[in-house]
DNA sequence: TTATAATGTCGAAACGTTTCGATTAAATTT
DNA sequence: AAATTTAATCGAAACGTTTCGACATTATAA
C-alpha cells in the first residue's frame, strides 16, 4: 500500500526545489530545458499527479464550472437543455474542467437560493442556460465571477452570451412553407416574453412581410405561458375553433408544441400535412417521432454546450473582461408534416 | 470589495479559537451548547460559508461523487442512463455533493485511461453504470475508493450494487401476453451478456415454463450485438423472414429495439397488435409517442440514481465495507401494443 | 573591465480548513 | 480533601500546491 507520490516526491527525487517542479508542471517559463525534461520524466516515472486538493487551495482554481438551470427546465427532463448541458460536460472533459449541474427556482426573483457551489466558492465561472432573473447577473458580477448566458440575453447588461440564430431560423421555416404555395401561415409560440421565443415571432412577421404576405391575428397564438405539448394542444384549439378563417399552415417555434398542435389537429380531423402543413423549432426527438414526422428547425444543442465552456475556460484563463456573443447557426429539416419535396434543403 | 469572510473572522469576532469553531461547524460533540449557538450565530450574521478548498485538503473530502459511464452509452444520448445520472444530480444536491460524470471507453478492456478526477483524488467516491470491465473494480478496491454499480453486477467481486427487478418485469410481460391469450410468445434481446439482458430472457424461459407455453427458438433472437433501435428491426427480419413459425406476440428486452422491431413489422404488412402483439422493456419516452404507444415494463430510472447516491453517501460517511445490494421494483405498463385490455395493471 | 540585464533556481509564506494531543476547569468518586 | 474522570477549549501541525521575492549565475551592453 504504498501513498500516492506527491510534489516533494517528484522535488526530491529530481534534487530540486518544490517550486521548480511546480512551474515545470504549469508550464511556467524561466525554466531550463534539461530541468523540464527532466522533471517531465520523473513524473512519469513515478506516476505523479498534481492534487486537486493542493492547487485548489493555493491557486483559488477549482477546476470546475457551474452550470444553472432553472429548475422547470430540468425536472420536465425537457431534453433540450439537457442536450447542452452534456455538451458542455463533453467539452469541460477535454478542457480538463469538470461541470457541476445545479437548478435554482426561477421563481424566486431575487437571488434568495444561491447554490452551494457559489457559496463555497466550488467553481471558476458559472454558465446559465435559459432565461433567468437579472439579479443572478448581478450577484455574479459584483464578486467577479466570470459569467456566460446560454440561449438567453440580457441585452443591457453587457453578458457574453452563446445564442441561436432564431431569426434566421423563422426566415428558413416560413419561406419553405411559403415555398410550397402557402399563403395563410400562422404561427405559435408559448412564452413569448423569452428573446427566443420572441426573436422567431420577430422572424416570422419579418419574413411574411418581404413576401408579402399577409398577417391574420386569427392565425397567431402567443399568449401560451409555456411551451410544453399540451401548450400546442390549446393554442391550436384557440386558432381552430374559428372555423371561418383558419390557416393551412403554421409555424410553431418549438417542438414539443408543435406536437401537441398536431395532436389536436388529428383529433379533431385535419390531416396534417395536406389540411395543414406545420414546421416546428428545435428538432427535438419527439418530433422524428411523431406522425407525420415533424419538419423542423435543427439546433446544434450539444455544439451549444461546447462553445460554451470553450468560452467559458477562455474568460477564467484570460480574465478577459472582454464581452463576446456567439450566435450558432440553424438548418432547415424537412420531413413529411409539410408535404413539400425539396431537392436541396434550404440553406437561403 | 469586502472579503468572504473566513474561519478565522468567525472565530475572532466569536473569541474562540479556530478549532472550537471548527467543531461547530462540522457538528463534532464536546462543545458547550452557549458556545455552538454563538458561533452559528455569529457564522450566520457573518454570511459565512466554509471554503471547499480548504476542506478539501485538510479532509481530504472534495464533495464530489464521481458517475463513470461508457463512452456509448453517453454518446448515443441513451436516454437510459441520461435519466439514471439526472436522478444522481438531484439526491446529490439533496446530501450536498456534486457528481462529476466522466465517460471511458468499455472496449478499453484494462483501465488505461483513468478518468482525472481518480487520478487527481477529485471525488470521495465512484458510481459506475452499466457494463464494465473488473479491471475497474480491482483499480478501485485497491485504492479504497468507495465503489457503487448500477445496473450491472459482477457476483464474485462481492460490491455494492443497485439494480433493476428485471426477472420480474420479465413475469410480468411475458404474463401478460399469455393474458391476452397468446401462446406463441417470442424474445428479442441485444447485447446478451448484460446481466439485465440475460436476466429478461431467464425470466422469460422461467415465466414460459411455468405457464406451461412451449418455447420455439424459431421465435427468439439474441443474436444482437446492441440494443438499438436497428438491432431491433434486424432481430425481427430473423424471427419473421422464416415465414412457416412466426409468434403471435414478442417480449423485446428493451423499448428501443422494440420500436425498431415495430417498424419491420409495419413496413412488412404486419398489425400491431392484431398479428403481432408487442411488449417491451424501460418505458422510455420513445415508446409513449410510437404508433402504437408500447406496451412496456416502467423502470424508475431516477430513483435509481437516487438511491445509488443515498448509498454511496453512506459508504462514504461510515467508510463501512458493507456490501449491499438494492433491487428497486418494476411495473408494466399497459398501453395499446398487445391489444390487451385490463382493468387493473398487473402487479402480482 | 564593470555595470546591467536576463536566466534559472530556491526558500518561505500563503491558501482555509480539520484534527490530534494538550491543557484547564469542573464534576464526580474515593 | 485528594484523586480521578469528564467536559470544554485551545494551539499547532498537517494537508499539497502555487507564487513572490531573493539570490546566484551567466550573458549582454557600456
Amino acid at each position: 500500500m504504498n501513498k500516492k507520490p506527491n510534489i516533494k516526491d517528484v522535488a526530491k527525487k529530481a534534487g530540486l526545489s518544490l517550486s521548480t517542479v511546480s512551474l515545470v508542471i504549469n508550464n511556467k517559463s524561466r525554466v531550463s530545458k534539461e530541468t523540464r525534461d527532466k522533471v517531465k520524466k520523473i513524473i512519469s516515472e513515478l506516476n505523479y499527479h498534481p492534487q486537486r486538493s493542493g492547487r485548489f487551495l493555493a491557486s483559488k482554481l477549482s477546476g470546475n464550472i457551474g452550470f444553472i438551470l432553472t429548475e422547470d427546465h430540468f425536472s420536465k427532463s425537457e431534453p433540450f437543455y439537457t442536450r447542452i448541458f452534456l455538451g458542455t460536460e463533453f467539452e469541460a472533459r477535454k478542457s480538463n474542467y469538470y461541470v457541476l449541474l445545479t437548478t435554482v427556482n426561477f421563481n424566486v426573483k431575487d437571488t434568495k437560493e444561491i447554490p452551494r457551489f457559489l457559496l463555497e466558492s466550488n467553481i471558476d465561472g458559472v454558465i446559465i442556460a435559459g432565461k433567468i432573473g437579472s439579479s443572478w447577473i448581478d450577484y455574479l458580477r459584483e464578486r467577479n465571477i466570470p459569467l456566460l448566458l446560454v440561449d438567453f440575453d440580457k441585452p443591457d447588461k453587457g453578458v457574453s452570451t452563446v445564442l441561436i440564430d432564431n431569426f434566421e431560423g423563422a426566415k428558413l421555416a416560413v419561406s419553405h412553407l411559403a415555398k410550397g404555395g402557402h399563403k395563410k401561415i400562422g404561427f405559435i409560440g408559448g412564452d413569448i416574453e423569452h428573446p427566443s421565443i420572441s426573436d422567431r415571432y420577430s422572424g416570422y412577421r419579418y419574413t411574411m412581410n418581404n413576401l408579402n404576405l399577409s398577417i391574420s391575428d386569427s392565425y397567431i397564438c402567443i399568449t401560451e405561458p409555456e411551451t410544453q405539448s399540451v401548450n400546442g394542444y390549446n393554442a391550436a384549439k384557440k386558432i381552430f375553433q374559428n372555423k371561418s378563417n383558419i390557416p393551412s399552415a403554421l409555424f410553431i417555434a418549438n417542438d414539443a408544441m408543435a406536437v401537441g398542435c398536431m395532436r389536436y389537429l388529428k383529433e379533431n380531423g385535419k390531416k396534417i400535412p395536406a389540411d395543414v402543413a406545420i414546421v416546428g423549432f428545435d428538432n427535438v426527438e419527439m418530433g422524428f417521432l411523431s406522425e407525420p414526422r415533424l419538419t423542423t428547425i435543427n439546433v446544434h444543442r450539444e455544439e451549444i454546450g461546447s462553445i460554451a465552456v470553450k468560452r467559458m475556460v477562455e474568460m477564467i484563463k484570460e480574465k478577459t473582461e472582454l464581452r463576446t456573443k456567439t450566435i450558432t447557426n440553424v438548418e432547415l429539416v424537412v420531413r413529411e408534416s409539410c408535404g413539400i419535396k425539396i431537392n436541396n434543403p434550404v440553406k437561403d
